[in-house]
DNA sequence: TTGTAGGCGTTATCAC
DNA sequence: GTGATAACGCCTACAA
């Protein structure tokens, strides 16, 4: 049925290895044979079977990406960086959906699917510290996220509390003195939240401002209507305040919402600064001032660390037979893209980026790996 | 290096053949031949090389999914349901992005990776009615979306007339009589907005209300922000209103942020309607009533009509040499998720559904197979 | 119920 | 530079 090198070489007058080298891009082929295969390709539209290469050189040129579900907004944008990454680079992904459940998370590790790829860049939202064991795996894997450390494996984080520490800072900077923070999980040792306020009072603390629980709001569930709910409980006590750093961009964007309601205006009387800059707070109203923590920059770290564990220079490349180099643990670069609700910008676009050596913001803009 | 079915079989003391039948679910093994087969992939840790495989049956067991992009959120929502249909049959799915170029979206058709799938499910936004000849592939394709019809190809779309029309009777049988509509294109006969417009236009003229060109709301981009513009032109140019129909959900919360910061109460001044149903109108404040077009039936029977063109029961089953069937048209049923913005519930979350039968509405609720 | 032979389409190894 | 030939690991006959 479908067409085969055997095809093409019959129809070149040439021996399928010839044909094989063409395709292959191996460069000592006389110009003439060349085109007379390239031309037989065309002729009869053939195209390489995959199977039979991958079964072949052992290797299927696809990658695995397993997050929580693409329905969230954070994971979405990261699935399409990865993918554009790995694009760039001639590789496939696949995306695994765990719901963040225990048994799907364990099965990505090892279920049926795990052979279907070369690698995996695994976002894991139910394991935790407690299933290091897991993740001692034998095939290239690379981290994400912040709710396992020390696994044997490459790990792409964020600097959750360096960024949060320089997003309070930079609402510090504009003269506010009473910074609420919104999305907090009391108690909580482990994750984005216990990161990300320690961050917060680490910013405090430089500000030389002093910590005060009733500006603290929780958040459970980091959603927009968590994030108004908290909002508003402050408000309806009568919090003071005059700037809230919200842990994330769906509170932000509720939080937002509820400032409105109360009729407080955004940056004047109260500036806002959300995290993980989804492509939502571009469009809210004011625009939302968030913290970049380096989502484009985590995949494109991601990718390039499985691959090279993965050890090819493309999909068909040969696997570098070398020493087990040591896991390592990257750290991107975040910064705090300035929009209108800190007033940072005065048109409805973003533009002004407060990175590094910004004026009046000093973000730490690490790039640690260990 | 890797164990095969070859180490595992002498492993177990039978053939190769056996550990075959074992590993497929061959039904006639004797139960203790069975327990020596399994034991030995257990103790061995066997896994199928599934390129071989697929080298073998000319099955991959992978579908490709094509859309524009993941960030955009009906999208990512319409991917996260595609997987979890595909997954539940067994099949794993392969996500690609157009960016909505031309380019792209003709290189899904027949590019280097059209190979690496047994068949795409495509949600073209770039090529349309002009380009139906490069929809006429060889391999089981099932098309998505507006723009492209009477494609030899299954298609899977909404009935955006119909459901458009619902939602504008909907608001009308609320008792609301100036009713707008935001999004729309002047001008333009193709695609959701045209279609979502003339169905607009069919439920007023079904509930005796009047046309009125200035209740109509021009938004290019299908965005929060144009949404709140729209919105809030048509309040300032002072038209009076009391219900609003957003041709998607997007629009929607734009235009319930412009409402707010007008004082209007939804719904009790104005109600709001939106269209696609995505995630987030559960969450705002108040939430928000949505049409949902069927996005799960969409995934659903999408994956179900390629599955079945692919001609297999699941990833490994025989490729049934049948008649090739005509191709179908389906419509999944729409329907309108009540909540607060139509003041359909009381409680902050989602409960009633209006239904093709339920009181007050005439959704129109087909599965039109062609 | 289980075993044997052969080939799926490709790439790697070696001659030529 | 190019051409035979042997794997890669599995499944489909068919045979026993």
């Amino acid at each position: 049925m479908a067409v085969t090198m055997h095809d093409v070489a019959q129809r070149a007058g040439v021996s399928i290895k010839t044909v094989s080298n063409v395709v292959n891009g191996y460069p000592y082929i006389r110009a003439q044979t060349r085109e007379r295969v390239e031309a037989a390709i065309d002729d009869l539209g053939y195209r390489v079977n995959m199977s039979a290469r991958n079964l072949r050189t052992r290797r299927t040129g696809l990658i695995t990406l397993a997050v929580p579900e693409l329905s969230l907004p954070y994971f979405a944008e990261l699935a399409d960086a990865v993918i554009s990454a790995a694009d760039a680079a001639g590789w496939t992904v696949l995306i695994e959906q765990t719901s963040a459940s225990r048994e799907r998370e364990t099965e990505v590790l090892s279920g049926r699917r795990r052979h279907l790829t070369d690698g995996l860049i695994f976002s894991p939202l139910a394991l935790g510290p407690d299933d290091l064991g897991l993740f001692a795996v034998d095939f290239p894997l690379v981290l994400l996220g912040e709710r396992v450390f020390g696994a044997p494996a490459d790990h792409v984080t964020m600097n959750n509390v360096a960024a949060a520490k320089a997003a309070t800072l930079h609402l510090a900077s504009l003269g506010r003195r009473r910074i609420a923070v919104i999305g907090a999980h009391e108690g909580e040792q482990v994750g984005s939240a216990a990161l990300r306020t320690a961050g917060y009072r680490e910013g405090l603390e430089e500000a030389g401002l002093p910590f005060v629980p009733e500006l603290v709001g929780e958040a459970g569930l980091w959603h927009r209507s968590t994030g108004a709910e908290a909002m508003s409980r402050m408000l309806d006590d009568g919090v003071e305040l005059d700037a809230v750093f919200a842990l994330n961009d769906a509170l932000a964007l509720g939080a937002l919402h509820a400032l409105h309601a109360h009729r407080i205006d955004v940056p004047g009387d109260v500036a806002l600064i959300g995290f993980d800059d989804v492509d939502d707070a571009k469009y809210s109203v004011p625009a939302l001032t968030s913290v970049d923590p380096g989502r484009d920059q985590i995949a494109h770290t991601a990718v390039e660390l499985l691959l090279e564990r993965i050890g090819a220079t493309g999909p068909g490349g040969a696997n570098g037979a070398g020493d087990p180099a040591p896991f390592r643990k990257v750290v991107p670069d975040s910064r705090i893209v300035g929009r209108e609700s800190t007033g940072d910008v005065g048109t409805g676009e973003p533009s002004r980026v407060v990175g590094t050596q910004a004026g009046g913001t000093e973000l730490v803009s690490v790039r640690t790996v260990v």
